[in-house]
DNA sequence: AATATCATAGTACGGACGTAATACAATGAC
DNA sequence: GTCATTGTATTACGTCCGTACTATGATATT
């Protein structure tokens, strides 16, 4: 073990977190492995002695930034104050405008949809672990029932945020967000 | 001029309906123009007769699919019975699992939102066209703040069924879809 | 049958993913 | 301190598929 044991566990990590950026911005399609090596500092032919294929990297980078989404959401309070100020950042022209900074399932969840089971899997499992952080924030007895509730929470919040961005019509974006933030709140309160 | 009249424009328009089905089922990025032809009963050289550019056959495309959307909503009532029929049936099992005929949103709302100005203007356009049907059903007169609750309405009907489709938890995705109903519903009567 | 129109097959060129063989860098042993 | 060893990255290549375009051939109507 000659280099430093953690030497290309560091660089795995950068390709991760480059491929995250990338992938938001070009979509996992439009951004090729050379790219985000390229990225990373790298070059394409490294990038086989750190994963499988393409795939692999995707499902990586999927459960990397979703984990990245709950450690950020951490650290806002845990009661329902930080939920709504994640909604409010969330629901941002901030966030709107800087999709490579921002939530993968807004970037990217109609691409996941069409991943093999395998990534949507891993998707799946980790998103599931930040849905149950937004239902600790709702203090609510009914696990299951609170569950979907934050699951159609996040749904009207990745769908408004795309809608934001697809709309040339800039002032019409700014209202639709404004909007959108108005009745997820709605909702904390008084699901259907 | 020897062909039937408008021949040219038929064959143009089988174009666009087979790229709409294949652009929903592997994305846009993720359908080559060669296959698009071959779905049309065509082959590649043929596309450069009908369209500039890729990115041309997109704007077309999603036109296209919008207008469907439209027609198709058209033949709903024209009251709020008309509006809950049209989300009862998009928030359904079966758009869930065929993507290929179902909203055009659904399936490519990211990508559309990483399109050149352009394009995501035609898509504006033409939602809005849609969008302005849904406000009709609102039976509501305050028209501005009806067209962002009728987006926001949308954006929540988007999200969630991308997100059933993300899922590999088919129950979870199940009870997503009918908890996204009730809330849709809801938002119809008492908006934010 | 003549001809305007449309579609085909084939080509160019670039970029995709993936796979070598080669060069470099960093440590531990002598 | 030098060197050999091992792990890491580079360069170069193979192959395939992408968009774009053109010259050739088929088609359908007058």
């Amino acid at each position: 073990m000659r280099y430093s044991k953690d030497h290309k566990q560091a660089t795995r990590q950068r390709i991760v977190q480059a491929a995250g950026r990338r992938f938001k911005q070009d979509g996992i399609d439009g951004a090729g492995v050379a790219t985000v090596m390229s990225d990373a500092g790298l070059t394409n032919g490294a990038f086989y002695a750190h994963f499988e294929s393409k795939e692999d990297l995707v499902a990586n980078v999927l459960a990397d930034q979703l984990r990245v989404q709950r450690h950020d959401f951490d650290a806002q309070p845990s009661d329902r104050s930080g939920l709504e100020a994640f909604i409010r950042s969330y629901l941002s022209p901030q966030h709107r405008d800087q999709c490579a900074d921002g939530c993968p399932s807004a970037a990217l969840l109609d691409e996941i949809g069409r991943r093999p089971a395998a990534t949507r899997q891993v998707f799946t499992a980790e998103l599931m672990s930040v849905i149950d952080d937004i239902v600790s924030r709702l203090d609510r007895t009914d696990g299951v029932a609170a569950r979907t509730d934050a699951l159609t929470l996040f749904g009207l919040m990745v769908g408004t945020l795309q809608l934001a961005r697809a709309l040339t019509d800039r002032d019409l974006s700014d209202q639709l967000l404004a909007r959108g933030v108005e009745t997820a709140l709605k909702l904390l309160d008084d699901p259907a």
